[in-house]
DNA sequence: TCTCTAATGAGGTACGTACCTCAAATCAAG
DNA sequence: CTTGATTTGAGGTACGTACCTCATTAGAGA
């Protein structure tokens, strides 16, 4: 059996009370009794009974996740995920949903996380670009006792925040490695797609696929990035542009999250399977695609994984814990047609 | 506020007793009375709070992987999890821990299994491979309330016995794959390493090596299974016997979960980075074989979220609840250099 | 109708912790 | 030594459920 408090007290050689007080960080304690609490819990390794402490004080956790609007079938994705976590972890009592906001608006984004209260939030994780509006409103709710994760977008910037999601120096860097291990070409060009590069997470995926690129496979060579700005018109137009530009186009790297329109629209004026083309992000429209052989590979980080991840941190520093890291690094995941 | 067995009393017209009666099983209630109770916990929407439950009953659970005594680095990588794991779901009063036993003999296992108590163990999960007798003592395990799940190796049998890990088909599957797309000549012949063809993971492996093999790249051969029986010496005859009764050889297929030996002879032999080589398994050799370029991909499953997933299968078992089963699909990985 | 049993109700204690009130002890300053 | 504040102790109730005992009621059989 675990110890508890009345042993605790017995140890310590003070009242249930004063454990209380230590233990809660209530007032009106001396310093040296703390401390007496403190070796007591060291020695005989008390360590707090959350469920009952929970059931004490009638406590549930309740996350937010804060989305974008648009984004289509991955944030649809993403949504699924956080419903079922919602369900299986409606047990331990704690309740997951999730918002969706502009969040390339900072204006909006900082507004809308300053009218979140700590009454009825305990933690938000934030699928937002970065800027400086937003870092200033996460430090306020770090100070107003809600916790705050950057979920799958943006960096760690305050060390207050953890970061939920893969290394897209990385990602970018495992795409140019599986293009560059899948070609059969011994030259060529790589026609690279993305929606925004002005993202904090476009850029880096660039930057990790140009130097694996340039380090492992010098005989090809990459293309500038194509923008759609998530506009099927625009990417029909830079695609083709792009194709007749270059007509040793050998490969393609679709960046975006949304694979669907620059996939079709390769499909459409090569021909489907005739580049090698990496996309990312597990949908079912790339599942489709890689099982037709219209896609070669797909990089994806697990959805699931990353909402309980993002979900557990949130609640580990509720409760004052530290999560175990080994267990929330979100693996940067390859999939082929056969292991998807 | 969730509703509580008062709110349930109140709602179905009984008292607290027969509440408590029905929802724990306890005999002396009539069947219509059963009735209106479940038909009120439909109702209203009733879920048992576990953890008040848990309190009551000072309810925690203990779980017990069983593995194999040999096994080597990927062995210690388990038992490391699993320590790991015992150590983040202290707090949830659920305890795991390991055995190691020779899994290889039936009767040896089916003994020590029938040596487990419910007294002292909730659950147990199975790393060992099928046979008659051990089927026969998880079926007694079950019936005497201890929850089984095969773990990571062999296949559901019963139906009352989850299996956690991936499907060894489509992980052979995958590694033919990704040979065929690494390769860059243009035939040539595979060289297939395992411990033993006897496993029916082994098995399973090779048919979906071959399957796809044959049906994707029909310009390679994949030559028979060497077997290593995890002995050094034998090992490094028959991988030197196939080398030179087979000089065309391009690529290679560890199979086998302890890659070292292999590894390092295929090395010695024709150089590293010679021929394609695929391995199962992460582990400091084969991460670090990664890196240095003598090995191309690793194929391995997140043994973290394996245990984790098995506790929480067993856990869930107990409670007599479903788990959910996305979250508990253990993912094929493929680990490059730039996505360890 | 009486009797016996099965079904149900009423009430308690316990689990480990939180949080509250009030009394008692301690201590420093005057 | 008194005063007042600070610190500590003692005890209670609560959270939602399990599990126990005992009394009461309903229903069936004689």
């Amino acid at each position: 059996m675990r110890p508890t408090i009345k042993d605790l007290a017995k140890e310590a050689g003070v009242s249930l009370a004063t454990i209380d007080r230590v233990l809660n960080d209530r007032p009106g304690v001396k310093e040296p009794t703390i401390l007496k609490v403190n070796q007591a819990i060291e020695k005989i390794g008390f360590v707090r009974n959350i469920q009952a402490a929970n059931l004490a004080r009638s406590k549930s956790y309740k996350f937010q996740f804060l989305l974008p609007q648009s984004g289509g079938a991955f944030r649809k994705e993403v949504i699924n995920r956080i419903e079922e976590a919602n369900a299986s972890l409606a047990a331990d009592a704690v309740f997951a949903g999730s918002a969706q906001i502009d969040v390339n608006d900072p204006h909006v984004v900082a507004n809308y996380l300053s009218s979140l209260k700590s009454d009825d939030l305990d933690g938000v994780a934030l699928m937002v670009p970065e800027s400086p509006q937003v870092r200033d409103a996460t430090s306020r709710l770090s100070e107003r006792g809600i916790e705050v994760v950057q979920f799958l977008s943006g960096q760690p910037k305050a060390s207050t925040v953890d970061f939920v999601g893969v290394d897209n120096h990385k990602a970018g860097s495992t795409a140019a490695s599986l293009i560059g291990r899948f070609l059969k070409v011994s030259s060529g060009k790589i026609m690279v797609i993305s929606d925004t590069m002005q993202s904090r997470d476009a850029l880096e995926r660039r930057l990790g696929f140009d130097e694996t690129m340039d380090e492992e496979f010098p005989e090809f060579y990459a293309l500038p990035s194509l923008e759609t700005y998530g506009n099927h018109e625009r990417t029909s137009r830079v695609i083709k542009q792009c194709i007749k530009n270059n007509p040793d186009i050998c490969a393609a790297y679709v960046m975006s999250s949304e694979a669907e329109s620059p996939i079709s629209e390769i499909d459409r004026l090569v021909g489907p399977g005739k580049l090698v083309l990496i996309a990312h992000e597990r949908t079912a429209f790339t599942e489709q695609a890689l099982m037709e052989n219209r896609t070669d590979a797909i990089i994806a980080q697990n959805t699931g994984h990353s909402v309980r991840s993002a979900i557990r941190i949130m609640k580990a520093r509720c409760e004052l814990r530290k999560p175990f890291a080994s267990q929330e690094t979100i693996r940067i995941e390859i999939l082929l047609k056969q292991n998807l």
